[in-house]
DNA sequence: GAGTGGTCTAGACCACTGC
DNA sequence: CAGTGGTCTAGACCACTCG
């Protein structure tokens, strides 16, 4: 469970490493999400509990909280207890994937795997991913399709290390999101990406696989997901087709 | 200065229109904004002020003030006070622009706006910026380079009613950014917005403009921004050239 | 030193959930 | 009804800025 906790208490003359005790509390908390002491889509204990485990108010604990749920790591659900946050939840799935339909329509969406296979990381995947050149990754291919049209086709690049074990046939029994299969078959959970965007020609294949011309203008999207700690664990590329649907981003 | 406030506080006979007080404090610091009473980049009373103003806890003003510093309308500054956020903060700059080169490199600005003309709204215009199809809006053309190379080239819509005044040369003789130039002039603050994202093939002028060829592959990205009250007050649409930079995106 | 925002506490009470 | 998160208060003290 859990240790108890001698909290060194602020004091002016430790101000040049200061870091006020919610954040203390919320690092300790962190800690034990990484070690998977709680699982995504559990509840975590209540705020009371927590503080008189660390030994501080609740408001402390409760400030704590708030920063970890303002980051999505967190959900609160007011009666119920603060849980985990989680990509089987499916109120998260938009939170990666910022594609909408021009129409507004509502769309089905599908996942289609086409390929997956064992490699030794290049010298870009290895920078990207913080490995070594020449360290086991795993590769997969797959398509994205909205409506049955194919919208999006992805390359992914995992740490061989983490994701060995995935194969062609655990993605085509997967019935639940990339990211979710992850958390549940990895206990590797995604917290945060960086994308980076492009307009480029559509090559010879990718033209095929999401029935456009090749030469066609196409949506690079390059991204980066990082786990706990804000350790990267996945790096992909996708080439999304955007004629009938358009990458939504809220500036806030 | 202010109204006294008669705040009705909460019982439990009002719930279906529960709203906490630290946000009617927060609609109250929000019209305040509105209405212009404290300009962008100017200080606002201290929260013990505030405080008492509303009567209520400097706890509850600052509660309400948290959430309005988490959603970029104000400024925390320990030791001196709480800012109105401005897009003249070089801070601020980035926040709508997250255009970034592929190098890595620091690069200069510069805008130059090309055309200015008064037009009459089209359907879409006027659908995007709440107003009726042939009221009077103005259109800027302008140039974006990066380094002393062309890397955007951006249409603007906005109301005629709001931005009557405008004209390119107001714009030549601007010497900061447009945003700071709508707020310093026009009294509009854009304090959200909303991005559309596509891959297109460059027509004829812009391809000129941008220094590449015909039909070669552009990010189009179409922009809504929003003023006080999500009223919307600037319409645009950019064609990024993404040769040697990338639109940059962080998924909290 | 005076004034500002930032942290921490303790306690009271409200709103929501589920047994 | 008990237990959870959500709000509000009052007061003490810390950290930062500026004159």
């Amino acid at each position: 469970m859990f240790q108890s906790v001698s909290m060194t208490r602020q004091t002016s003359m430790e101000s040049p490493t200061f870091s006020p005790l919610y954040r203390q509390i919320k690092g300790l908390i962190l800690q034990s999400l990484d070690n998977g002491e709680w699982r995504p889509g559990e509840a975590i204990p209540s705020e009371t509990e927590l503080a008189s485990r660390f030994s501080v108010s609740q408001g402390t604990v409760r400030k704590a909280i708030d920063e970890m749920a303002s980051e999505n790591l967190l959900v609160r659900r007011q009666g119920k207890g603060t849980y985990v946050a989680s990509h089987s939840d499916p109120r998260a799935f938009f939170r990666f994937l910022r594609l909408v339909p021009l129409s507004g329509a509502i769309e089905n969406t599908r996942s289609t795997p086409l390929e997956c296979w064992r490699a030794k990381a290049g010298v870009e995947a290895a920078r990207v991913l913080g490995l070594k050149a020449g360290d086991p990754i795993i590769v997969v291919r797959r398509l994205l399709e909205f409506s049955e049209k194919p919208v999006v086709v992805d390359e992914i690049y995992l740490p061989g290390e983490i994701f060995s074990g995935l194969s062609l046939e655990v993605l085509r029994e997967s019935e639940s999101s990339l990211y979710s299969l992850f958390e549940n078959k990895f206990g590797v959970r995604m917290i945060r990406a960086e994308e980076r965007l492009r307009a480029v020609a559509a090559d010879r294949i990718s033209a095929d696989l999401l029935g456009v011309s090749e030469g066609s203008p196409l949506l690079s999207v390059e991204r980066t997901s990082f786990t706990y700690g804000d350790r990267p664990v996945e790096w992909r590329r996708g080439l999304y087709s955007t004629a009938a649907h358009c990458y939504l981003n809220d500036l806030g």
